[in-house]
DNA sequence: TGGCCAATACTG
DNA sequence: CAGTAT
DNA sequence: GCCA
């Protein structure tokens, strides 16, 4: 359809291109006085509609071109600067961003949403001053600061909005632009909307984007990965790098160690798909089918099934799940696998592969037949095909795939800042064409919200793992607080990770609660106050005082009714947590009174009612899946709805009182299990992942 | 083949 | 209302 | 991806 049409090199203003004879426009729109146009290909949806794109430009007159050194449009749906600016380089056109565009007068469409302001990353991690307290909105005011100060490094400063100059009648009001030599990229709405309106419209209101084309810069190094900041960073490198790298050593290794090279090398034979999904009688089939040649040799005897597989039992509640299963090597590759859904927004996926790992967790022996697994809940063949792949070659090439997938390595950096989540971590790297944190910071701070950039800001910190030792000071002091501010009667217990007997833990989960239920009414407000004073908490992420609200005005509508607290979401606070008290280091005086360089914490501090304390407990200690499968379970068996803060009847919406008499959080918790039909199980036998 | 993995609060 | 967190 |  086109070859004619963009190998077009000369001068734009004359090559009247005229379009095939045939097909004349039914718009009189005429762009053959334009420039050579370029149609980023970027957010079409196929190559078909850009062909078909590119056929309405020609149409026009427009003179198409492939070649962005010739081109002086590029039409394009993309939005951010950033990204252009990615497109554009891949098609081997490095530009540097010219601002001023025209001499005379530049429209102010003060909607431009283009009009970038890049904040000036400069001071992350560990970089700021503490001083007292370093509350959200010194944070703010930082970015605020920052990006005032900055936008300044182009020599002409951006969209200095002079007023236009309503320069008359039908001047054309592009005739400046293309009088200089930069491209230009635009909405591509310019196009459309010219088409519509059947004249050339002005560009101004849609440009994104103005370059000026420069050689393509050495990029002598790239250091790339290592670390989530790269050089451009000035916080001083090599603690955060250790940082990042101690965590990541740490996820992985209790579970690597486990080698499986006595597994492997059966034969050279490929396993192409020894367990497939037959519609009927599945199971049946798989069990007598295939197999044969790779389940390594040792047919024939399975060892016996645990109870719960014989039972057909289905709830990671009903079952012990250790923290160091056999099969844990096997399941490191599973999630992998289960990350990559994450990431890729396959919530059904996620929901499989955490079933599927959740049973081989809980499964005692370690595995030795693709069969086996066929009999877990919640496996099936493609899991035992995965395994049997694992077990010829120690490794599954999906989850390498995932694993190294340049892709998803970004997108997984982003979705660790905490407040970004799978969809904003995809939008960081498609949308805005993000790559590292250095991007994050320097196109997107004012982007973020307020909790996003405290993310950013603590970024290596939040990954590392907190020693059981400090989870316990951490929890000492807050507990003390409580003390303080109440009576001596205050129970508090540590739960999640810690409670499950992690080494080291990614946050600390700490539940307060108090024999009167008077005493925990207001409480978090309070203690979050308190250790604001004292310079515990730095920052608060998110506070929750709803249950405390709804008792305050229960009491003020009904006073008689002290019990009449309808239970829905316990008070709570997520806070960001730092030690104030810092020792300097004797090896390094010189930062001696400088700053605090103790780790920022994750704490969440959760307030519950004691008569429903034991759910609060139970529904805060185990691992994600336990805690799912428990709710499934209450719902199934019970028809109630389980929740931290208490059990209801779904349908009569009574109070189901599960916790009992307790004189201790932990009998509460074990009251629930009994409430439940349930079997207690210690909370490091939940460890479900 | 369709449903499933819950439930709720806060933020922008 | 979508997104994220617990 | 598993299950009813």
């Amino acid at each position: 359809m086109s070859s004619a049409h963009w190998m077009a090199s000369s001068p734009p203003q004359d090559t009247v291109q005229e379009t095939a004879p045939g097909n004349m426009p039914k718009s009189s729109l005429r762009l053959s006085s334009l420039p050579p146009i370029f149609i980023s290909e970027s957010h079409f949806k196929d190559i078909n509609e850009l062909h078909r794109l590119e056929d309405d430009v020609v149409e026009t007159g427009g003179l198409l071109s492939y070649n962005l050194h010739e081109a002086k449009i590029v039409l394009t749906r993309v939005l951010s600067k950033k990204r252009i600016t990615m497109d554009l380089r891949s098609k081997d056109c490095y530009t540097e961003e010219v601002l001023v565009v025209k001499d005379i007068s530049v429209a102010d469409t003060g909607t431009d949403p283009a009009a970038g302001h890049k904040a000036k990353r400069g001071k992350l991690s560990g970089e700021y001053e503490d001083g007292k307290k370093e509350t959200e909105e010194s944070i703010l005011h930082e970015v605020s600061t920052d990006s005032e100060n900055e936008d300044e490094h182009k020599p002409k400063n951006r969209s200095t909005k002079r007023k236009r100059v309503a320069s008359s009648v039908e001047q054309d009001p592009n005739k400046a632009y293309f009088s200089n030599p930069y491209i230009k990229v635009l909405k591509w709405e310019w196009f459309t909307d010219s088409q519509k309106q059947d004249r050339v419209l002005p560009i101004e209101p849609y440009l994104l984007y103005q370059g000026q084309i420069i050689d393509k810069p050495e990029d002598p190094k790239t250091p790339g990965k290592g670390s989530s900041f790269t050089a451009r960073t000035k916080t001083p490198q090599s603690i955060l790098e250790r940082a990042r790298a101690d965590a990541e050593n740490d996820t992985s290794s209790p579970v690597q160690q486990r080698s499986n090279r006595k597994l492997g090398q059966i034969g050279g034979g490929r396993v192409s798909a020894p367990f497939q999904t037959t519609p009927h009688s599945k199971r049946a089939a798989l069990l007598h089918q295939t197999t044969s040649e790779h389940d390594l040799g040792q047919s024939s005897d399975l060892p016996e099934m645990p109870p719960w597989v014989q039972n057909d039992v289905k709830y990671a509640c009903q079952r012990s799940t250790p923290a160091d299963p056999p099969n844990a090597a096997f399941i490191a590759q599973l999630d992998k696998i289960k990350l990559a859904r994450l990431l890729t927004g396959d919530e059904i996926g996620v929901r499989a592969y955490s079933t599927s790992i959740a049973a081989l967790a809980a499964y005692p022996h370690k595995l030795s037949t693709g069969r086996e697994i066929l009999l877990l809940p919640g496996c099936d063949a493609k899991i035992a095909n995965l395994y049997v792949e694992f077990a010829n070659y120690g490794k599954i090439q999906e989850a390498e795939d995932a694993e190294n997938n340049e892709e998803l390595k970004v997108q997984k950096l982003f979705y660790n800042i905490w407040g970004v989540g799978a969809t904003t971590a995809r939008d960081f790297y498609k949308e805005k064409g993000w790559r590292d944190l250095d991007d994050v910071v320097e196109y997107g701070w004012q982007t973020l919200t307020r909790v996003q950039q405290i993310g950013v800001k603590y970024y290596d910190e939040f990954l590392l793992p907190i020693p059981r030792s400090e989870v316990e000071d951490i929890a000492a002091t807050i507990h003390k607080h409580a003390v303080k501010l109440r009576d001596a009667g205050i129970q508090s217990l540590v739960v999640g990770g810690y409670r499950r007997g992690k080494e080291h833990c990614g946050d600390v989960d700490i539940i307060l609660s108090h024999p009167e239920e008077s005493k925990t009414l207001n409480i978090i407000t309070d203690i979050v106050a308190s250790l604001e004073q004292e310079s515990w908490i730095t920052h608060t992420l998110l506070i929750s005082t709803k249950t405390s609200d709804r008792g305050q005005q229960t009491l003020a509508l009904n006073s008689s009714s002290t019990h009449g607290h309808g239970f829905d979401s316990l008070d709570k606070a997520l806070v960001v947590w730092q030690n104030p008290h810092y020792i300097p280091s004797t090896s390094n005086p010189s930062d001696s009174k400088t700053k605090n360089t103790n780790p920022h914490r994750r704490v969440d501090i959760i307030i519950s009612p004691w008569k429903t304390v034991g759910c609060a407990v139970m529904g805060w200690s185990g691992g994600t899946t336990f805690q799912r499968d428990l709710r499934r379970y209450v719902r199934q068996t019970y028809d109630y709805k389980f929740d931290s803060s208490g059990v209801r009847d779904r349908k009569t919406g009574d109070v189901v009182d599960v916790d009992g008499e307790a004189g201790t959080m932990e009998q509460a918790e074990r009251n629930v299990f009994g409430a439940l039909g349930l079997e207690f199980r210690e909370p490091w036998e939940r460890c479900t992942g």
